[in-house]
DNA sequence: TGTACATCAGTGAACGCGCGTTCACTGATGTAC
DNA sequence: TGTACATCAGTGAACGCGCGTTCACTGATGTAC
């Protein structure tokens, strides 16, 4: 949003390349809901924006490349609907920003159910993503660690259950390789807890699990309400991190053993 | 297991059948795990049973036909995988059970990629799934309710999270569907409560969210011990919902409040 | 400003391929007498 | 047990279709002088 690269020359063929190849993806994209992401077509794809076949591969290579540029946009959207709701509730405390984060999850897939089932249904066969996918798809997550962080700062902390008989990993780690990753990204304010991190990547794991049901039909019969029923999982989740609604009490903005930012 | 149909009348054409239809559904099934659900094809797999494309339409009506049979054939495989490894654990106590079906998901999962894309991955657009997959679909959560209904009828309780603003819908109206289904079904022993409901069909969406993350490659650079990290999120879907391990001080088996069975 | 050449977008035909499904057929298996 | 007929499994050709990708081409746009 704030860097573009060069200027680029105006010219009318640049303009028009710049047009018609968002022609060309959004008409993807348009064909993803109905066709599935696997049943992706070039043919179809250029059908739909009036070209031959042939043409389209002035502007993508090949479909594989088509599928990528697809893949990057729809996870920089994403991530962008979330990073945005966050923002916005910057000054109405953690559990709003927690909430508004969930919350777009779920309203932009829903409306893009095509994209959703591109980005987190069934891999593409024949396809691997390349390296470009990568961090455009952790925006999402990369939001939900940082108000958690936020929250964990602010002393907000995860019950850890007791001991289970038959497992033995440690917290620890169980998310080592996380912890890892953002530490290296400065995403947490000094060392991230185990706890806190693992119930971050189960969080994560389990918005897109329930919009994956909703979406993918196995919700019908138990559940009426899919935004309900969505919120009511999304607070859940946030008191399962320790967060409470600023005002209710105890946790969260104002958690027991707070020790401010 | 139990229930057969009729004797049936063991000609050699009658096993041969038998024998072929099985065989079939075999060979779609390892061609899920290569080509993915929706581009299963009936004659890659009359090729792959060493059959001529016609022939397979003695056996399936059209590739409906067959999709239906996978889906019921492997929600099947995976209910029963689940329910036989929670009933190994039934002297155990619940967390056991719990952990035991948590597992169980995973496993068979894992063994089995393919399959799990068609059951809980993109639908193949285009097919419509027929009635007779609704009931082998619901046999993992009913196992799931199954467990949790005992837990709490042992005195397990799930901490219900405090009001968040903005959020209003109450529980019980979010689940009310399900709590209709539970209630026909006579799968709680007594009215389903809807805190419990609700941290049921939240830890069904997490299990499967989480085997989905690992199965589609969404936890590659957090998470490297596949199988740790859903224990993880398996007992503490279970400490969520008021279990404890026996001999844990307190929850699950020997819950606070409890009042036997 | 005007011309000559280079660049590029889009065309249409063709390639080889695989798909689901139908159909008339052959030959083996099962059944009634 | 033996024969005549009915049932059924599997064949092979054909249908119409859509796919990704290549290629020589035409005509429009851009650029250098």
């Amino acid at each position: 949003m704030t860097d573009r690269p060069a200027p680029a020359p105006r010219t009318a063929r640049a303009l028009a390349r710049e047009t018609l190849t968002r022609d060309i993806v959004g008409a993807a994209r348009a064909r993803l809901a109905q066709d599935g992401p696997a049943a992706l077509s070039l043919r179809a794809v250029a059908r739909d924006v009036g070209m031959v076949s042939s043409a389209v591969y002035r502007y993508f290579p090949s479909r594989d490349a088509l599928l990528t540029a697809l893949l990057v946009e729809c996870y920089d959207e994403l991530g962008a609907a979330v990073e945005d709701a966050e923002a916005a509730q910057r000054e109405h405390g953690l559990a709003a920003r927690w909430l508004a984060a969930c919350r777009a999850v779920r309203t932009w897939s829903v409306a893009h159910p095509g994209e959703f089932s591109l980005l987190y249904g069934t891999p593409v066969p024949g396809y691997a993503a390349p390296r470009d996918t990568v961090v455009p798809a952790t925006r999402v997550v990369r939001v939900l660690v940082r108000v958690a962080a936020d929250a964990h700062d602010a002393g907000a902390r995860p019950v850890a259950p007791a001991a289970w008989p038959g497992v033995d990993a440690p917290v620890e780690t169980v998310v080592a390789r996380a912890r890892e990753y953002v530490a290296a990204e400065g995403l947490f304010p000094g060392r991230a807890p185990g706890e806190t991190t693992l119930r971050v990547l189960m969080a994560w794991s389990t918005l897109f699990g329930a919009v994956s049901f909703e979406l993918f039909g196995h919700l019908v019969g138990s559940v009426d309400d899919g935004a309900a029923w969505f919120d009511a999982v999304a607070v859940r989740l946030g008191a399962d991190l320790g967060m409470a609604p600023a005002g209710a009490g105890d946790g969260g903005d104002a958690a027991p053993g707070r020790r401010g930012r």
